[in-house]
DNA sequence: GGATGCAAAGTTAGCGCTAACATAACCCCC
DNA sequence: GGGGGTTATGTTAGCGCTAACTTTGCATCC
């Protein structure tokens, strides 16, 4: 009220600033800064005019000079290998759940699972100096390596675990493939075929998880394994059927590395006439939504992908708030679901 | 070579600067900015020693600083109302194909279907001083609306067409879902059903063209629709197909609005020894990878949303660079796939 | 009633970079 | 051989904000 010039933000020139707020309210900056960032050093009375004014001319911040006055820049960097892959969606969206009230942005990176990808990525997003990483796995190369040390940014490895000391949050791959596998065998299992593509380093993981089961079976027959650089689809999944069969046609159940391979594997023995589970079992991984409701519905395994995220989350929260999580690996597990496929 | 002191970053301190790598190199700063920003003003030579420099001191520019110098962030804005969809997660490859080589990093946001989300994202995202933005369809509500009108960025819309002179890249949803019904009407269905989740306008709109061909036909019966507005998954098409032959038992066929919901009305036809098509006819839509491989191979219709990524993000690369687009509406068509299950 | 303390607001300087202008060096040509 | 142009580099200032310190105002207490 009283003697306020009521310019209006010129239309067409450079955006409303803080100065520009603190003109219309009759206080300096500073203050206009601590009403928005630390509110409780405003008295009451001010913060709502201040409040009122940001409103009426429609001030947006700056975050490249906030960021550059204050050196943080309240922006977490995600990097994951696939958003055509629903494991990784939800856990950005446990990610993004997690921080965003607390006050980060999540800016999304996709390699597309090539590690050049990944480090050229990083470096891109390097530059928006974020205060936290987070990561998928531990496959970065070497100049994406030597890049996340010399940045000295909080960072956390999502999805696998390991014991160097690096912060990570997940489950073990190798278990799990070792799991589902010994869960085959259990059912009767002997002939157990193996479908994989996309080869990263968790899918090559699982395998070994299946292989030492069948090994210590006494049942691992290398000609019943099949690995394919492509990405995993439906399509792939049919493809590798047709190969595994022509390979090794006697399989009684077949592990399939991804629940969309398995999709393409049910789908093509349907065509095929193969009755599933009585000819040919057919087990996941992942437990997507569609699983539950294939006919017959699937068996995999689900992995706590949204936990994973925020936990993950949480964990970097500690870090860039300088304090030390309780510990550098939290193990989530994951869970054996039998259903009618096998 | 000569009289340079060889100072190394010091680890712990403050990340290297452009000052840093002027002072090793021994030219001035504004040299280096030069040198990586517009390398032509400088000599070969000196370009030569300054990129060496830069790679031994790990020098990683600082967005903030040189958005805040220059006004130009080089960051684009992509909104796409979620993750979990294939569709939208095609559009933003295509989008980052397009603008990472000519220099512009791509923020994602996912909106989750919800105007208010999408709201919230915008206004985060605008702090970053974005230099184009890219939307999914025109459902932004009012503030929204608002905030983009006084931001003043270029904006493209992308899925959905529209003739209000905003910029846009898409197909009509109308059209297609006219189509697709006008498709199945050709191939002698009479009872056609139509299912339908999430409720976005995009959704709506097929549903319109959907009406519009039975009407045409004199065929339009209410109770052959459903349309739900929980998220399309493949449990919900085993879920509607349920209520849809419940409330309308005699359909010949089912026009589902998006693939996964035609993949659980397929597996839920299966259970039910529905014999399709000869029973029951069943379309979807959007062409996911998995359609070409269901048994039998799915109905459905394909969209560029690959090439709607490509175009709209060209569209926005002229509108950043000053330039007027030839149109403000590009119509990038659809493709009916007429596969086995009609 | 003046020293003390605390809360609320202000002043100053600078984060790291680049726009805009300034200068220096060199070439060309009549 | 000096005006005019071109190319390569430098100087200055400032983008919009906040950290750190300073000032002001006011309540409190002996």
């Amino acid at each position: 009220m009283s003697a306020m010039t009521d310019r209006k933000p010129r239309a067409g020139q450079s955006r409303v600033t803080l100065n520009d707020v603190a003109a219309h309210v009759g206080v300096s900056a500073i203050t206009i800064s601590r009403a928005l960032n630390k509110p409780a050093l405003v008295t009451d009375s001010l913060r709502q005019r201040i409040d009122d004014a940001v409103r009426q001319l429609g001030y947006v911040p700056n975050r490249a000079a906030r960021s550059l006055a204050s050196a943080r820049s309240h922006s977490v960097v995600v990097l994951v290998p696939s958003l055509s892959n629903a494991v990784f969606v939800d856990t950005l969206a446990a990610i993004h759940d997690t921080l965003y009230p607390r006050g980060y942005q999540t800016l999304i990176g996709d390699t597309r699972y090539a590690p050049q990808d990944e480090e050229t990525l990083l470096r891109t997003y390097l530059e928006y100096n974020p205060d936290g990483i987070l990561l998928t796995g531990f496959d970065q190369n070497d100049a994406a390596s030597t890049l996340l040390r010399s940045a000295d940014i909080p960072t956390v490895h999502m999805m696998e675990l390991d014991d160097s000391g690096r912060y990570c949050v997940g489950f073990s791959q190798f278990d799990s493939g070792y799991a589902l596998t010994r869960q085959l065998l259990d059912k009767g299992y002997r002939r157990i075929g193996f479908l994989a593509a996309q080869l990263d380093p968790r899918t090559i993981k699982r395998g070994e998880g299946y292989r030492a089961a069948l090994r210590e079976a006494g049942l691992y027959q290398p000609h019943r394994e099949i690995a394919e650089a492509q990405p995993s689809s439906v399509g792939q999944g049919a493809r590798l059927l047709d190969e595994l069969l022509r390979q090794a046609p006697d399989c009684d159940a077949i592990f399939c590395n991804n629940d969309d391979l398995a999709l393409g594997v049910m789908f093509e023995c349907q065509r095929r006439h193969i009755a599933v589970p009585q000819q040919l079992a057919i087990a996941g991984f992942n437990n997507l939504e569609m699983s539950a409701w294939t006919n017959p519905a699937l068996t995999t395994v689900a992995t706590p992908r949204y936990a994973i995220g925020q936990v993950a989350a949480n964990m970097l929260l500690e870090l860039m708030a300088g304090r030390q999580p309780d510990s550098t690996t939290v193990d989530l597990g994951y869970k054996l679901l039998v259903r009618d496929s096998t």
